[in-house]
DNA sequence: GCATGATTTTAACACTGTAAAGATTAGATC
DNA sequence: GATCTAATCTTTACAGTGTTAAAATCATGC
């Protein structure tokens, strides 16, 4: 095509990361199901094909928009854990802020909805793992030895489904969000209430 | 096709419920991403189109199965809180072996990778709530009436994320499942341990 | 026995992921 | 600067998908 304006060259120059950016948006707007080799290709302005000499699939994409979102993750709970004022609850707060900041690439990263992921990626579900190791890590600072995995795996189990149910807007509206996460995450400290 | 033996006749007979059975059956296989108008028709030994006459779309299957799912898991809680030695934790618990045993099902009800859902699938979103109304009821005749709403929000995520990292592989084998999810429920009424 | 309506089929369209082969270009070497 | 090479991108093609439209088949009521 035209060469001699800024209009597209054959050689695109940067396309492994325009394919990515892309691709991410294009989660973001429609969820795991919405990516698509084609449409990220139209988007890039470049064919199909193209993609294909820095990706072998279109599961190899998604697996980079997942270690780039586990990556962003991991940093958000480690400054919320290494700032002022930490308490037992900031990770799990920016845990859920991640996610719902994030939504599609979320459920991207914990979904089943890829064959990368049924096709037993051992790859993301190291990085799934990685999570789950960080929570204990900081737990271990904070609890009894012997305490630590089960209350890892609590707290995980607790944050994942509510940033599940809070993207997926099973969280009753009206309520400020970020006072109920709160709320919620408060309750891990101190148990369900007690029985009237 | 042949008619004077027992092999396939023009009409099916019994195709509607035919298709849900192989739908279900594929969605085990290989979780929602493997429904395929195409391959339950193929597998009812009916040519694809015909589904349609029953489903508007594979979508329409899908959220027939979603609907199964509701109803089994809620009869599940319910058998679980209506049994002898009913305790705080026996609705978590029939909730998490459901998704146990239901795998495929399981992600299908909470997954967003079925465009029925990302379209706003207000039914489908509807059946989730009603997993929150049915757990509500349970807490009311056991705790104080303010602390219900946060309270059920609590164990439903607790609950649905740790069935679905349980279903994703990424609760450490070896541990005996069960025994595992005892120990985080039972977390859920204590609260995290004491720090050290 | 025949017409009607329900059920299913074949054929076709627009889309997808991906492979193969060829065109284009950037950059190194002379 | 001209040429060779390797990287990059395009066109073409194939097999699969969901879905629609039209035609074929059958069960059933009169």
């Amino acid at each position: 095509m035209a060469t001699h304006d800024g209009s597209p060259r054959y050689h695109h120059g940067n396309l492994r990361p325009t394919l990515l950016s892309m691709a991410r948006a294009l989660l973001e707007e429609g969820g795991p199901a919405a990516l698509s080799m084609r449409e990220i290709g139209r988007r890039a302005g470049v064919s199909a094909p193209a993609a294909y000499h820095y990706f072998n699939s279109l599961d190899a994409i998604a697996a980079a928009l997942a270690e780039q979102g586990f990556a962003e993750l991991s940093e958000g709970i480690d400054a919320a854990l290494a700032g002022p004022r930490r308490h037992l609850l900031a990770g799990g707060i920016a845990y859920v802020a991640f996610a719902r900041a994030n939504p599609g690439l979320y459920r991207l990263m914990f979904g089943e909805g890829f064959q990368a992921y049924s096709k037993g990626n051992e790859a993301i579900r190291g990085l799934r793992i990685g999570v789950y190791r960080q929570m204990k890590d900081d737990l271990e600072k904070r609890l009894t030895p012997g305490d630590v995995p089960n209350a890892a795996l609590f707290l995980w189990s607790l944050t994942h489904g509510l940033a599940l149910l809070m993207i997926d807007g099973q969280v009753e509206p009206g309520a400020d969000p970020d006072a109920k996460l709160e709320d919620i995450l408060k309750l891990a400290g101190m148990g369900l209430p007690a029985a009237r």
